[in-house]
RNA sequence: GCCCCCAUCGUCCAGCGGCCUAGGACGCCGGCCUUUCACGCCGGUAACACGGGUUCGAAUCCCGUUGGGGGUACCA
C-alpha cells in the first residue's frame, strides 16, 4: 500500500516554523516514499475562519516548495458528513448529547444548543505504536467523556479529524508531539466507526531558547518574516530537516532533492530542537554563495527597492549589478545588501561612528595617507590595480602595509571598516571626482 | 494536581552492547591567507543528568531519581 499523509494546518493567517517543519517531514515521506501528499485545511472554528487567511497560508507553503497532490480540502465542507457519524455514534449509544451545563439530555436528535460527547469506556487501555516515540499507552480511565459536537452546530477538530482521516485513507499521521495526548481519542473514535488506524509519528517540538515550544507571542515563528528578512526558502527547508533528523552522511548543507532521497520518518529523533537562526544564517549564506552572480543578482533586486535608505532617483542598476558579484560572497542574508552598496547611492556616506573612531581618530598616520593618495588619486588612470599601488605607497611613506593603510581611505569613501572589495569598487563603479570629495571631506572633519 | 513525552558538547545532528581515550556541524577562541569584512584552510574549547541494576563488557538495555517539556477547552 502506498503511503498518504496530510498536512492539515488550521488558517491563522501564517506559516508557523514549527508547522513548516511538520509540512516538510510530511511532504519528505511522501516524495521519498512515492507516496501522496493531501493537504487539509482544519477550519472547523468557524468563527476564526477567513478565506484570505488560508491563502497566506499556501502562499508561503509555495514559497518553500512544498507542494500538494490533494486538496486543499477544507474541513470545514465536510460538516454534513461530520455530523452522520456524530448522528451514528449517538443513536448507536456510545455518545450522548447535552446541556450548556454538561448535564446529559435524552435524545436522539441534534438540535442548536446541545453538545455531543464521547462515552469514554472504563477500565480500558489504548495502545499505539509511534514511529519516532515508540508503544505509548493511556488508560481510558484518565481521559473524559470529550465533546465531539458543538452546540453552535460545528464538529469538533477530533471528531473532524478522524473522520477525515479515515475517509481521506491516511496511512501516516505525521504531526507535532503537542498533538500526543490527543491519540486516544481519536483512537476510540476511529474503533468505534470501524476503521483501521493510521500509523502515528510524533515529531519533537520546536523549542525558544528557554526549552519551551516556540510561541507566535514571544519568538519569530512566521516563515513569512524570514523570507522577508531575505532568506532563502532553499535555506529555509534545509535547515527545517535538520531539526530532528540528520542525513546518514552528516553532510548537512545540500540541495532538498538530495534530502528526498535520504529521509527516512523513522529516522526522527524524540527530543525537543532548539530553532537556532545563527545556524540557519550559516546554511542561509551558504546557498547564498552557491548561486550564479546572475541569479543572485535577480534575487537580490528586490531588496535595493523600496526600503533602501538612499534617495530613489540615485540608484543606478548598471552599479549595482557590478557590485552584486562584489558582495555576494559577504552577505548572510539578502537584507543585508544595502548595509554593503548604500554609499553608492547615498549622497554622502554614512558616518559609522566606531568606524570612524578606529580608522581616523585612533590612527596617527591617517592625515598623511588621505592626503597623500588625494594626491595621487587626482590624475592617475582610473584602474583598481593602480589606486591599489597609490594607496600602498602612500601608506609605506608612513610605515603602514596596505591592510592599514586602505582603513582610512574605505572610510572615507564608505563609511565604514567593512565593505566590499575597495578598489575594484572605486575603479567601477565611482567617479574619480566624487572619490576626490569625499576624501576631501573626511579630511575637513580631522 | 493528573496523564503523556523527553534527557550525548552552549546549540543541532551521529552513535542503536565491544570499532567511543564519543564523531560531524553552528557558535566561540587561536593561527594562516588577505585591500576591510567575509570565504577558505589549520588548530583548540566543550557532552554521554544522577543512582541502581542486566552483561565478560553500557552513551547504547531495564528500573528509579532529578530536571525539562507537552497535554489536560463546546481552540486546532
Amino acid at each position: 500500500m502506498t503511503s498518504r499523509v496530510r498536512f492539515a494546518p488550521s488558517p491563522t493567517g501564517f506559516l508557523h516554523v514549527g508547522s513548516a517543519r511538520t509540512a516538510l517531514f510530511n511532504w519528505l515521506h511522501a516524495r521519498s516514499t512515492g507516496g501522496t501528499f493531501v493537504l487539509r485545511v482544519e477550519d472547523t472554528d468557524a468563527e476564526r475562519n477567513r478565506p484570505e487567511l488560508t491563502d497566506a497560508l499556501l502562499a508561503e507553503l509555495e514559497w518553500l516548495g512544498i507542494d500538494w497532490d490533494e486538496g486543499p480540502v477544507f474541513q470545514s465542507a465536510r460538516r454534513d458528513r461530520h455530523r452522520e457519524v456524530v448522528e451514528d455514534l449517538v443513536g448507536r449509544g456510545l455518545a450522548y448529547l447535552c446541556d450548556a451545563d454538561d448535564h446529559p439530555v435524552e435524545g436522539t436528535r441534534l438540535v442548536d444548543g446541545l453538545a455531543v460527547r464521547f462515552r469514554m469506556p472504563a477500565g480500558e487501555t489504548v495502545v499505539f505504536n509511534d514511529v519516532v516515540r515508540g508503544e505509548v499507552a493511556f488508560a481510558t480511565d484518565d481521559l473524559e467523556d470529550f465533546v465531539v459536537w458543538r452546540s453552535n452546530g460545528n464538529p469538533m477538530f477530533l471528531l473532524a479529524n478522524a473522520v477525515d482521516d479515515a475517509d481521506m485513507g491516511i496511512t501516516h499521521a505525521i504531526r507535532g508531539e503537542d498533538l500526543l495526548s490527543g491519540v486516544p481519542k481519536v483512537l476510540l473514535l476511529l474503533d468505534a466507526m470501524g476503521v483501521p488506524h493510521p500509523t502515528y509519528a510524533h515529531l519533537p517540538l520546536l523549542v525558544n531558547e528557554e526549552r519551551k515550544k516556540l510561541s507566535k507571542r514571544r519568538d519569530e515563528v512566521s516563515v513569512g518574516d524570514y523570507r522577508e528578512r531575505g532568506f532563502l526558502p532553499e535555506a529555509m527547508v534545509n535547515y527545517l530537516a535538520l531539526l530532528g533528523w540528520g542525513p546518514p552522511d552528516d553532510v548537512e548543507i545540500r540541495p532538498l532533492d538530495e534530502i528526498v532521497g535520504l529521509f527516512r520518518i523513522e529516522d526522527v529523533n524524540k527530543a525537543a530542537a532548539f530553532f537556532d537562526i545563527r545556524k540557519l544564517e550559516h546554511i542561509n549564506a551558504t546557498h547564498l554563495r552557491a548561486l550564479s552572480v546572475e541569479e543572485f543578482t535577480d534575487r537580490v533586486t528586490p531588496w535595493v527597492g523600496e526600503a533602501a535608505p538612499w534617495p530613489a532617483e540615485n540608484f543606478d542598476s548598471d552599479r549595482f549589478a557590478t557590485m552584486a558579484g562584489l558582495v555576494q560572497e559577504k552577505l548572510r542574508t539578502f537584507g543585508d545588501v544595502c548595509s554593503f552598496v548604500d554609499f553608492l547611492f547615498l549622497d554622502d556616506p554614512v558616518d559609522d561612528e566606531e568606524s570612524w573612531k578606529k580608522t581616523m581618530v585612533e590612527a596617527p598616520s591617517a592625515v598623511a595617507v588621505l592626503d597623500a593618495t588625494a594626491v595621487a588619486f587626482a590624475d592617475c588612470p582610473w584602474e583598481a590595480e593602480v589606486l591599489k599601488e597609490a594607496v600602498a605607497a602612500a601608506g609605506a611613506a608612513v610605515d603602514l602595509k596596505l591592510g592599514k593603510a586602505q582603513a582610512p581611505v574605505r572610510v572615507a569613501v564608505t563609511g565604514r571598516t567593512v565593505g566590499p572589495p575597495l578598489f575594484e569598487t572605486m575603479a567601477e563603479c565611482m567617479e574619480r571626482q566624487e572619490v576626490l570629495r569625499r576624501i576631501a571631506r573626511a579630511r575637513a572633519r580631522l
